[in-house]
DNA sequence: CTGGCTAAGTGACCACAATCACATAATAGC
DNA sequence: GCTATTATGTGATTGTGGTCACTTAGCCAG
């Protein structure tokens, strides 16, 4: 399919690109849509795109020596994955799944990186977002060392709760949540705990399910005190 | 203490650097010793200095919300850290804890950045080390999926056995190992646990202590097995 | 040599999350 | 619509690692 200057405009990371730079990459992009369920990028391969993501939620995902699945990272719209190639050239680390049907589009790695020698700016954007990787895993990282595994659950939901509402601490909605078996591999939990969970914050009517697509956090400054651990559950 | 461009050349990351511009960084570089125990680097700080690790160990460590220590990797002689905000002006997001009587260089950041402009062959290095720390912490959460406990044990013991030895599994020796404790805080784990899997470790003659700064792997092939979930403890 | 301190070893106990085994929704596909 | 499939809810059971409470060992300073 077509991808048009536009389209790749509405990336933060590329929309500082000048309109002719865009259309040059746009040229040589793919939109590439996936189902629920579908392989984005493939673990050990070296891929030769960034996956920037237009609508949808992702999932990195890795697998432990004895298979289990270990989740490691969402990724929302606007932002992007498979990076790590245009710094290393090394392959994938880790599996991007599509948690919900996807609108990505594919940017070939090698023209990337001819736009960052015309533009460092880009360069500097592509640093910050590395950065930016490590900061949340370290994040994500920390939370698992919480003893307290309702915690954990309210901490994980809480990263999902759209920024202005995590500010103003109003009710809010999330759009494509993750299912309680992806919640539980980020945790390192079983799909059942976390089903336990969410039960007891349903019934306290912290947050309420509304079809499979949304889920309504009602009782906001309720979550922020589970998450940061000055409540109980 | 005074910095030579000798010391500065002594590490893989900066040895391609030009002489003089070595000699300009030594200038503005100085040498700190830290005793164990020590804390090099501080989280939440605007760090202004990138820390390049000479002799000893280094573990970068957090604290969940309720201050619980996570342990988050280990910096080996030759490498350096602190680096993250050289990308993103940032503070520094964990501590950095020395482990053993450490000799370390810090650099300022504002000098390294200087030279990146002249040097972007350091800017790549810089980039391919960022790339790295990204992986690294990706296989050491993978660990973390582990259901079985002594197989993470011997996984991370594996990660700490020289290259060489992983190679041809000879017998081999770490040198300033962890403790248990700081073992356990990296595998999510209490510190008695790991004593116990040690002791097993012990009484199969697969490991050896010697001294506190000495741990001997006489079985590397076991270890290997251990770690890759084919054999049983 | 002798305290003092930190690291490591070990048993007893038990809370708690994993697992198993289902039931029941809720979707998606036809 | 109806069926297949995937997601979720829930009880019963149990294994396992955490916690507690010590002891023992090793190391360093004076």
């Amino acid at each position: 399919m077509q991808v048009t200057p536009e389209l790749l405009s509405a990336f933060p990371s590329l929309k500082p690109l000048p309109a002719a730079t865009l259309a040059r990459l746009a040229q040589e992009s793919l939109v590439r849509k996936f189902a629920r369920r579908g392989v984005v990028l493939t673990a050990g391969v070296r891929e030769e795109f960034v996956c920037f993501l237009f609508e949808g939620r992702l999932q990195g995902v890795d697998f432990t020596i004895d298979g289990r699945e270990v989740g490691l990272y969402f990724v929302e719209p606007g932002d992007f994955c498979g990076e790590l190639g245009m710094f290393d050239h090394g392959p994938q680390p880790e599996f991007v799944i599509a948690l919900t049907a996807v609108v990505t589009v594919f940017v070939p790695m090698e023209s990337l990186r001819q736009v960052t020698f015309e533009h460092p700016m880009l360069l500097k954007l592509l640093g910050e977002r590395l950065a930016a990787r490590v900061r949340q895993l370290t994040r994500q990282r920390s939370l698992l060392g919480l003893p307290n595994i309702s915690q954990r659950v309210c901490c994980q939901l809480w990263m999902l709760v759209p920024e202005d509402a995590r500010q103003n601490l109003n009710a809010s909605v999330i759009n494509n949540p993750p299912t309680h078996m992806e919640i539980a591999i980020m945790l390192n939990l079983s799909r059942e705990t976390v089903s336990r969970v969410f039960q007891i914050l349903q019934t306290r009517q912290i947050v309420r399910r509304d079809g499979t697509s949304l889920l309504h956090v009602s009782d906001t400054p309720t979550l922020k005190r589970l998450a940061e651990g000055s409540e109980e559950l």
